[in-house]
This record gives C-alpha cells, structure tokens and sequence, in this order.
DNA sequence: TCAGTATATATCGTTATATGACATATAATA
DNA sequence: TATTATATGTCATATAACGATATATACTGA
C-alpha cells in the first residue's frame, strides 16, 4: 500500500513541477507545460522531450494517471488529461519535506559569515 | 565578473549538498562524505564514485578550489583540500532562493484541499 | 602478530533523465 | 491564405549519479 515513496525522492526540478502542476486539479500535457513556466516565474520552461517523457514515466511509475481524453475542445490534437495519484500526491509532499530539510540547513550555513 | 550564475542551477542533490558542506570552511573530500550524511541526517550517502567526480566538476567549473595537501596527518592517503570559491557561494546562495521558490509555490498548492 | 576497520583517494561501466531538434495535426486569426 | 497558438510525440546526445572495483595507510583489538 505505502509502497515506499521515498524510494522516488529526489525528484528532478521538471518532475516536481509537473506533479505540483497537478496538484489542483487534472490537466493536459500543454496545459502543465504553460502552468509550469507561470509557476516558477518564468524560469522553467519545459520542452516538449521534457514533458511528455517525464509523463510517461510518471505513469509507468502510477505517480499519475490518465483520465478520458477530450475531442475537438479546441485547436490542436486531442487533449490528454493526467491527474496525481494517491502515491503521486504523497511523493509530492514527501518532497517538499525534503527541500525544506535542505533550506534549513542552508540557512543555518550560509548565515555564518554571510551577507 | 559575475559570470552568469544562474546557468549552474538546479543543483543536484548530492552537489548541493558538496557545497554546502564547504560553507562553514575547507574541507576534504572524504571530511566532506561524513559531514554529508550528517547533515542531511544520514538521508544522503555519498558514494566515492559520486563525490569525486562531483569535486572534479566543480573544480573545473571553478564552483571550488584546491587548497594544499596535508601529509600524514593521520590514517588514509594525503588530504585534498577544498573551499568554495566566492562564485561558488553565490551559485549556492541563488540555490537556497530557487528552493525557497519551490517550496512557496509548493506550500500553496497543497494546502488547497490536502491533508 | 596480524586481521579487521576506519580513513582517504580514484576510475569504470551502466543507467536515468533532461534537452534541442525534428515531426505531425488542428483551429483561430490576421 | 499564411501565420500563430494549441496539442501531441520521437530521436540522438549530453550530463550526472551510482554500484563495483581498486589502492594505500594507520589504528585497534584478539
């Protein structure tokens, strides 16, 4: 059941925004490819190799899931929605213990001595 | 001068770790695998594979330098020491932000109906 | 005395992942 | 009607971590 999620961690940068991308709420590929540049501030902007692999995997390893698939909505080719897991969500949070575990030690480090 | 520091990031784990391990002082590379484990409270071991050809990297990278070797100050080959170089603390210094980043966004999006 | 452990360095082959370049298709807009 | 934004995907390459392996030294306990 628990499945070991710490297994996952660290996540890579792309990795991690692409889940937290998910975590509101399920979303198409390109749709995280755009919220994902909107929610690093820019900085982030996944390539299309990026994404669409990393989704793949992310799948493989049951962090998401894929939902139905929407016809005609729009321009472009069919939507393919994805959403977190339970396992995805936990990993996701796991993580963010993890980045909060290094900026602590981070701050207490770069302090000594620093600007 | 400043020479673009932000094309080093993200950081990897196990290098974040290497140069934060050098903040307080220099270190050698087997005093930086101890200090490592500790401070990420036994959560990240390095390997020697991972460490050394990390230190190399950084070394060309200019991230750190190398300081004068210590002869027979006890068991094991000759120490080689290392320090951060002021580029170096700056690359770590625009990683602790681009964590604090993470970690805000992240905040915000799993309070949202999260555990 | 001598075997084991901790200290200290380093390389090699494999694997995982990101990334730029390329490819395809659709609808809206100028 | 040409361009742009939307939307999907693959391929080759580069980078970095990592387990396995190797070498050398000093201390410690049986």
């Amino acid at each position: 059941m628990s499945a070991d999620h710490l297994a996952y961690l660290p996540l890579t940068e792309p990795t991690f925004y692409i889940l937290l991308s998910l975590a509101p709420g399920k979303k198409h590929g390109y749709a995280i490819m755009k919220d994902v540049r909107a929610l690093s501030g820019g900085r982030v902007r996944l390539s299309t190799s990026t994404l669409y692999t990393a989704l793949g995997r992310l799948l493989e390893q049951e962090l998401i899931e894929r939902l139905s698939e929407e016809q005609g909505g729009g321009p472009g080719l069919p939507r393919k929605f994805y959403a977190l897991t339970d396992m995805g969500r936990r990993v996701l949070e796991a993580e963010t213990v993890r980045l909060q575990g290094m900026l602590r030690e981070a701050r207490l480090r770069l302090r000594e001595g620093g600007t």
